[in-house]
DNA sequence: CCGCGGGCCTGAGAGC
DNA sequence: TGCTCTCAGGCCCGCG
């Protein structure tokens, strides 16, 4: 669901609303999403301009001019919309007028730019908090995270002396979000295939006795890069919840090899495999055991 | 320190 | 048709 991309996705989206704009008035209409708000969550931000929206790992960070930064999560089922965007903001006329209220709507911002952004979230494990942004690095959301797979610093070599002393799988490893920021359940399927590595691999065989990375390090981040960086130009998967800013769907979902098709031929060009599904860690996952080694 | 599994939460879909 | 059950998965936490 929301994994890397499609938190892109919606970064993409919401910055020419956010980036620049103020915030004139924050409605928590619903304070009991996976944590707690902050205390004077809507007074520490009110009045205050976005200067820059970003991405790290699953998380949407805005740089406030108040010198804080509001961290945003999707959780499994959150997804933002933009209602009213207007040339001429008026102050106070933007509160998420009640025609347009849906279910599970728990969080409006009112921006100067004139958008109105909603926050939706059924299941509630979606949450945000407030930190000092030069502390960024230190909050407890940040502080353990591995490298951005896209950031050109994230290599062969770093992902294997990540994974040299990993006793457990490459699955278990590459969903560990101290390994790699932002992978989720089905990219991590999907980078695995197109690998052609066995989720059950152990991760550790991603480095030599010595240390350094094997093919099989290089040919793991390849795989990563290449199906997050074609899922961001798809504008994300969408299985149920992930919804663009304008409400339109992505398309990555009809580009997966594996996920959910358990039973259907490898896409793997003259492999004869048949996708199969095996729970791990309590997740399912789907992989071709004939050319995933 | 590490890995595993349970719990949080709601909606969709299956099966009776 | 309507009920109940299972499953989905990001992330935290407690246990061994």
């Amino acid at each position: 669901m929301p994994e890397l991309p499609e938190v892109e996705t919606v970064r993409r989206g919401l910055q020419p609303f956010m980036e620049g704009a103020r915030f004139l008035a924050v409605d928590v209409r619903r304070p009991d999403l996976r944590f707690p708000f902050p205390p004077d969550f809507a007074r520490r931000l009110t009045g205050f301009t976005v200067e820059r929206l970003l991405r790290r790992a699953k998380y949407l960070v805005a740089d406030l001019s108040s010198g804080e930064s509001l961290i945003m999560h999707l959780g499994m089922s959150g997804s933002f919309r933009v209602l009213a965007a207007e040339a001429e903001p008026v102050p106070g006329r933007y509160h998420h007028p009640r025609s347009e209220a849906r279910t599970h709507d728990h969080v409006v911002f009112a921006m100067s730019s004139g958008a109105s952004i909603v926050f939706n979230d059924p299941r509630r494990f979606g949450f945000m908090q407030l930190g000092p942004t030069a502390a960024l690095p230190d909050h407890s959301c940040m502080r353990n995270l591995g490298p951005e797979p896209l950031d050109p610093a994230f290599d062969a070599a770093m992902l294997a002396a990540l994974c040299r002393r990993r006793k457990t799988s490459l699955k278990a490893a590459l969903s560990d979000q101290r390994v790699v920021a932002g992978l989720g359940n089905i990219y991590v399927c999907e980078a695995l295939n197109r690998a052609r590595l066995s989720p059950r691999r152990k991760a550790s065989t991603l480095a030599t006795r010595a240390g350094a990375p094997t093919d099989h390090a290089q040919a793991l981040v390849r795989a990563i890069r290449t199906v997050l960086a074609d899922a961001v130009r798809a504008g994300g998967s969408s299985l149920r919840d992930h919804r663009r800013i304008d409400g339109a769907l992505g398309d990555f979902q009809h580009s997966f090899r594996v996920y959910d098709r358990t039973g259907e031929p490898c896409p793997t060009p003259r492999c004869p495999g048949v996708i199969r599904r095996i729970v791990q860690g309590g997740r399912s996952t789907y992989y071709c055991p004939v050319c995933q080694r």
